[in-house]
DNA sequence: TGTACATCAGTGAACGCGCGTTCACTGATGTAC
DNA sequence: TGTACATCAGTGAACGCGCGTTCACTGATGTAC
């Protein structure tokens, strides 16, 4: 009876002391919106007011504008994106190490293909918080997390056609992205080839 | 005196016939405003209406509603990449096989940069015309004119690494477009290389 | 050449809508004494 | 243990706004005779 949400039933209000559940309802109801709709100007206060279930004003509570609410969404998500690729990367065999490169790329395209919407929200939407000339900020935490990865083959014995793990990370990452983003385009440069194959691809590109 | 558009003078009426003139005016408009604002959304007919000069209603007349207008925006853009790539292709040392591949590709590169929300509404606003399973679009076009200067490069004698020019096409616009799209997102993988080392970089990888 | 009329480019006012946000409130749950 | 009160989660109505779109119109320019 944790959970009484039923079909039509109306909600149930969180006990004394629980109102922060509610953060973390609206955080997930604007992230199944933007999975249906797809749009990040979809996602509007109301929106996420009606997909949790309760009224707009409820959402200042816990968010202090519509603003405030989509960077609350787009922390929740690449905290999401982080998790999936730091266990795709643990669940792979510590020896092998490209296979840990592409388990991450992997879990990176898999979060992308899955989530179009929250993708383009993240990658897609002007500026981020990281200041010009910052080496900081989520997008920078993937391109840190493939680098170690690369590092890791380097110090097993494999050679890069770059001048660095990173640079192999981030013309990696780079062409990731765009092929990502041109999926979501619903543009495929070759509508037969699976996303394994492309990054076998990159990867025989980059490794010397 | 054909073009008589004063400072706070009011907009002088194009004469009998000449109607379809406003069209151009109204696409160059919406091209400036979304220029400015950068997100497309922004790009409303009211907005369009004011940044022509005249009055919402009269868009109407050339296009049948908001999306048309946008659809025709889109076509405008893409053929003014399209002629900006063939030219700067046309300009080149016919000799310079290579030199003509890095001109188009310098040439998108500068467009996407010059045009942030052009380029965000080409390519990342969800799906394009092109049915699935086709092969065809503007963006495939663009596709098909880097194979032609690879081809190119492959008679003159050069190798890939890949299997063909085609290939080799589409993992180097898949790059630039996820370079480009980063660098939208104010991401650069590192401030202090230009693009110039950034194309080098990638054809090298794509050559053998 | 003059005049009635058709055609054209574009206007101004109005509509209904969903939005973000504010405000005073309700009613359940806890706390002080 | 009872009761007055504070605190909390959340509501319902209302605001002003900009939007897409429709409508009847205006006034200049061309055409028929």
């Amino acid at each position: 009876m944790a959970e009484e949400r039923g079909t039509t039933t109306q909600r149930v209000r969180n006990r004394w002391g629980e109102g922060d559940r509610l953060r973390g309802e609206i955080l997930e109801g604007a992230s199944r919106l933007l999975s249906e709709l797809g749009a990040s100007d979809a996602l509007t206060i109301r929106g996420v007011a009606r997909a949790v279930g309760i009224t707009a004003p409820s959402i200042y509570r816990h968010f202090a504008d519509r603003d405030a609410l989509v960077q609350g969404l787009l922390e929740h998500e690449f905290g999401r994106l982080r998790e999936m690729m730091r266990a795709a990367d643990e669940n792979t065999d510590p020896q092998d190490v490209v296979g840990r490169v592409r388990a991450q790329l992997r879990a990176y395209f898999d979060f992308a293909i899955a989530n179009p919407g929250h993708y383009r929200l993240m990658l897609g939407s002007g500026p981020h918080r990281s200041k010009p000339g910052e080496h900081t900020g989520p997008i920078a935490e993937v391109v840190d997390s493939l680098t170690t990865a690369f590092a890791r083959c380097e110090q097993a014995g494999y050679r890069f056609r770059l001048d660095s793990a990173y640079r192999a990370a981030s013309v990696v990452f780079v062409s990731i992205h765009g092929r990502v983003a041109l999926l979501h385009s619903n543009y495929s440069e070759d509508h037969a080839r699976g996303f394994g194959a492309f990054i076998d691809e990159l990867i025989s590109l980059v490794l010397a």
